[in-house]
RNA sequence: GGACGCGUAGCUCAGUGGGAGAGCACCUCGUUGACAUCGAGGGGGUCGCUGGUUCAAUCCCAGCCGUGUCCACCA
């Protein structure tokens, strides 16, 4: 006997570990079995599981349990990420707090083996976390992007891609992060408005035939301008072009030059140009051959190429002491308060400083034109569509990608030096000793580059070196490329983008056939979640609270097409009682010797609500399999809640309740049987979205060959679906629903046993009466169903498809508000009378509109008549009796 | 400045060229019954605004208003 209700936290645990140790992860050995992949955006080492993996994880999940119940080989390979700076930041940080030395201190060797340690104690949380979601990775697979295998192939991409011309190295301005000392991509780098003023300069005529006035945000930057820019046609400073002016505080003498870059329209006209410290400015000073004056160290403070007082000074503090210079001067001409964006690293959060220096690049521009193509031609589709846009949009205007960082973990860049600087790029040291020799004739001390790789260059490898790339490896040749990426497009750019650039270079074929990008959990504010944010929801404590399946339920349902998601505990509650609601059925049933039957073929059963029952469950399965092949998550979750709730459990169980508690042996033994098998099926349809409980529950209601998780999938025929069963339990339901309206309506005692009579009722409404006459009688709570040749008096009639049924509650009836019923009644079928008659009389609407429209019409016109022509007599009826 | 969304019941959201739905909330009634983690019933929306296309527009098109996200830029 099942127990009440389902209890989440002992079934949880038992059952994963039971699955996790039988094997039911991994994909199955059968060689005919069609493989489906997918590959998990590995969650960063550092990472615990929030709102934003519980949902991309769940729809995995739900997608590889349907397909290995479909009997495809389905492989989930699971992973984690090395996430270079958060991983680095993090242990920094319990350093810090636990008094040891700092990473410099320490030197990089302790530093990284001190990182190992921690991942091996803490970089585990996550992948547990995973598994207390329900999530059937195959965990024999399991991969780490620092791991050795994937490590290799982080190499050789990079070997090949140097040999190739695609990676380079090159000395340009680069988004620095002064806080974690690092070079970083132009993705990491977010803009913020902030409060700032425009700070108005003038800079004196080296002749001193008067000044010219710029106008700036970052006034420390002048201690490196090498220029003024004009526009060439403007008239204002035409006459200037060519002279100088003398460069207040610094005392140096910059040129006038003329360049379109500089906006007439925008401040005085005139700008100043500092290539060293500006990306626009560095362009310019390109065009002109401008001198580039790096006045900063890496931390951002004034360096030695400024005047001696302003030496070590942090930006900002120089920032000031140029501002009152200038006002001390004379020359501050103005002070313009503004908001402004100003680039913040995304995860330091400090002012991000463009800074000069020697950096290396990959080319992808030339990486992304066959990833476009390939998107072009539906190699690979995003889902939704839309999406396309996006990565057309980025991929289309992609810069080099700044791959160096200046961290200690992660993939140390596979670079030498030589002495005099020449560069060996070999996947090993010993390679790039053989070059040396090569080179230069005997051996050279080679000393290695001391950056290691952007995380995303080896994030962007993950769908085929997890596979054991660059080994032809059977995996490799079997679930390459694989079937499904499903992700937020959050990160389009970062990494799927890299993916996509990656392996078509390297395999030759897309990564994966399908993006499936899913929305994302944002706070009540609308702000995306992050750890740096501090704004992340914890699904574990929603799994305390409610149960796994609920929250995984949930986010199917939530999931629709990519909108923004809030999470409503409200809803988790409700999706929790379906749940219970699916464990009651199963456990009435149990109680009513439901059992399933060995061999039971519900193709062969004859009660009309067993035929009926057969063709809901073909139709709901058919249009869970449709949604789940088209990622409508939200399609399929809505199926089946509706089906179970509202189909199953409130007229299925109803309806079989007669029959079990009757007298009609063969009835009730085919009724028993069907039951029991109508809840398999909803185990089995509900199992990829609520696995914990599903699996549970064929666990106690039957002898199972094995898990629910690999029993295979209905596939219901349609030609189950029987016409004449549905529109019987159609009329049926109906019928009840009626009466119990109209009940509610008058205010009938709920144990008042009322007589029901039908008029003017056909053969076959006739047959139906007599057929289901003990399921109208309980259902509807009636005390009789008689044919009369008339209501009787007193009687409340309502229509029922020819015929008329009247209830006779004339010891309750209220005539006031039955009026008031028929009234309201008579006018909306008067309504609808009106508007379809005009629309018939309209010569315009019969001769264009497709022709069932004008039938449907004709048709509705008949009933509502119909329809209304009883109302009337019974309101006349009403008027005499009263 | 560019791109992509969104605006439907009190809330969160589905949805369709031919009289608009769900869940929750609300109101009424009900518990010795598989389930109160429940059941029955009910109220509630000129589907953002204005035009256009169409026999017919909540749905298609244009404009506008509001709102969100991303990208770029701002001396």
């Amino acid at each position: 006997m099942l127990e009440k209700t389902f209890d989440p936290k002992t079934a949880e645990p038992r059952l994963y570990a039971a699955w996790e140790s039988s094997g039911a992860f991994a994909p199955t050995d059968d060689p005919n079995a069609q493989p489906f992949s997918i590959v998990i955006p590995p969650p960063n080492v550092t990472g615990s599981l929030h709102i934003g993996h519980a949902l991309n994880n769940t729809l995995q999940d739900v997608l590889i349990r349907f397909q290995r119940m479909r009997g495809k080989a389905a492989l989930w390979l699971p992973g984690t990420d090395h996430a270079g700076i958060a991983t680095q930041m993090v242990v920094e940080r319990q350093l810090a707090a636990s008094g040891n030395a700092g990473r410099r201190d320490m030197g990089r060797e302790a530093f990284v083996d001190k990182v190992w340690e921690w991942k091996a104690e803490s970089g585990g949380v996550i992948v547990n976390q995973l598994r207390r979601l329900g999530a059937s990775c195959d965990w024999s697979r399991e991969r780490f992007t620092l791991d050795e295998g994937l490590s290799a192939a982080v190499r050789k991409v990079f070997v090949t891609l140097h040999k190739q011309g695609l990676i380079y190295r090159d000395k340009r301005l680069v988004n620095w992060d002064p806080q974690f000392q690092t070079a970083i991509s132009d993705l990491e780098v977010e803009q913020k408005e902030v409060e700032g003023a425009y700070w108005h300069f003038a800079y004196p005529l080296e002749d001193g035939s008067g000044e010219i006035v710029v106008a700036t945000t970052r006034p420390e930057t002048m201690l490196g301008d090498t220029a003024v820019a004009v526009h060439p046609s403007d008239e204002r400073y035409k006459h200037l072009i060519g002279k100088c002016v003398r460069l207040p505080i610094v005392g140096r003498p910059v040129p006038i030059i003329a360049d379109d870059y500089a906006d007439p329209e925008k401040g005085s006209g005139a700008v100043k140009i500092t290539p060293a410290h500006d990306f626009n400015d560095f362009q310019v000073g390109k065009r002109h051959n401008l001198p580039v004056i790096n006045v900063m160290d890496a931390f951002a403070r004034i360096n030695d190429s400024a005047p001696p007082e302003y030496r070590g000074l942090d930006r900002f503090a120089a920032r000031k002491k140029v501002v009152a210079a200038f006002e001390e001067l004379g020359l501050l001409r103005g002070i313009e308060k503004t908001r402004h964006m100003v680039p913040h690293g995304d995860r330091s959060g400090v002012v991000i400083e463009p800074w000069l220096t020697d950096q290396w690049y990959v080319d992808a521009k030339t990486l992304a034109q066959p990833a476009i193509k390939a998107v072009e031609d539906g190699r690979t589709v995003f889902e939704p569509r839309n999406w396309d846009k996006t990565y057309f949009e980025w991929m289309r205007n992609i810069e080099p990608w700044c791959i160096s960082r200046q961290l200690w973990w992660g993939h140390r860049i596979p670079a030498w030096y030589g002495p005099d600087g020449r560069i060996f790029v070999a996947e090993t040291e010993e390679e790039a000793k053989a070059q040396a020799l090569d080179i230069y004739g005997h051996e050279r001390p080679l000393t290695q580059d001391e950056d290691v790789l952007d995380t995303w260059f080896s994030s962007g490898l993950w769908p085929f070196s997890t596979l054991g790339w660059p080994e032809k490896t059977p995996d490799l040749q079997r679930f390459y490329p694989t079937h499904t990426l499903v992700t937020g497009f959050d990160i389009i750019f970062f990494w799927v983008a890299r993916m996509m650039m990656m392996g078509l270079h390297f395999t030759g074929e897309v990564p994966f056939q399908r993006v499936v990008i899913n929305a994302l959990v944002r706070d009540a504010k609308g702000e995306k979640m992050a750890k740096t944010r501090g704004n992340v929801i914890d699904p574990l404590v929603i799994i305390d609270k409610y149960g796994c399946d609920a929250l995984r339920f949930t986010m199917t349902a939530m999931s629709g097409q990519a909108r923004d998601i809030k999470l409503s505990e409200q809803r988790i509650e409700g999706y929790r009682n379906f749940g219970t609601k699916l464990w009651n059925a199963a456990r009435f049933c149990q109680m009513n010797g439901c059992a399933r039957v060995e061999g039971f073929d519900p193709a062969t059963v004859r009660q009309t609500i067993n035929r009926w029952i057969r063709g809901e469950a073909a139709k709901t399965s058919a249009e869970v399999t449709a949604a789940l092949e088209a990622c409508a998550f939200g399609d399929a979750a809505n199926a089946l809640y509706r089906f179970i709730w509202n189909v199953v459990c409130d007229w299925y169980v109803e309806l079989a309740k007669p029959i079990l508690n009757g007298n009609d042996e063969a009835a009730k033994a085919e009724t028993q049987a069907m039951a029991a098998w109508v809840l398999d099926q909803c185990q089995l349809l509900l199992h990829p979205v609520m696995p914990f409980l599903t699996e549970e529950l064929w666990a106690q209601t039957g002898e199972r060959d094995g898990f629910l998780m690999t029993t295979s999938w209905p596939d219901l025929p349609l030609a189950w679906v029987d016409p004449e069963a549905e529109a019987e339990i159609g009329w049926l339901i109906g019928l009840v629903g009626e009466v119990r309206s109209i009940r509610a309506e008058m205010n009938v005692p709920p144990g008042a046993r009322i007589p029901l009579s039908v008029t003017g009722a056909g053969e076959a409404t006739r047959q139906r009466l007599a057929r289901h006459r003990d399921l109208i009688l309980t259902l509807a709570r009636l005390g009789d169903v008689a044919e009369a040749a008339a209501p009787p008096a007193g009687s409340v009639p309502f229509v029922i498809g020819e015929a008329t049924a009247a209830l006779a509650i004339a010891d309750f009836i209220d005539l006031a508000a039955e009026r008031t019923r028929l009234t309201k009644e008579i006018a909306t079928q008067d309504a609808d009378i009106e508007r379809t008659n005009r629309k018939l009389g309209n010569p315009d609407f019969l001769a264009k509109a497709k022709e069932e429209v004008v039938e449907e019409n004709r048709e509705r016109l008949a009933e509502a008549e119909a329809a209304r022509a009883k109302l009337q007599a019974a309101l006349g009826r009403l008027e005499t009796v009263g």
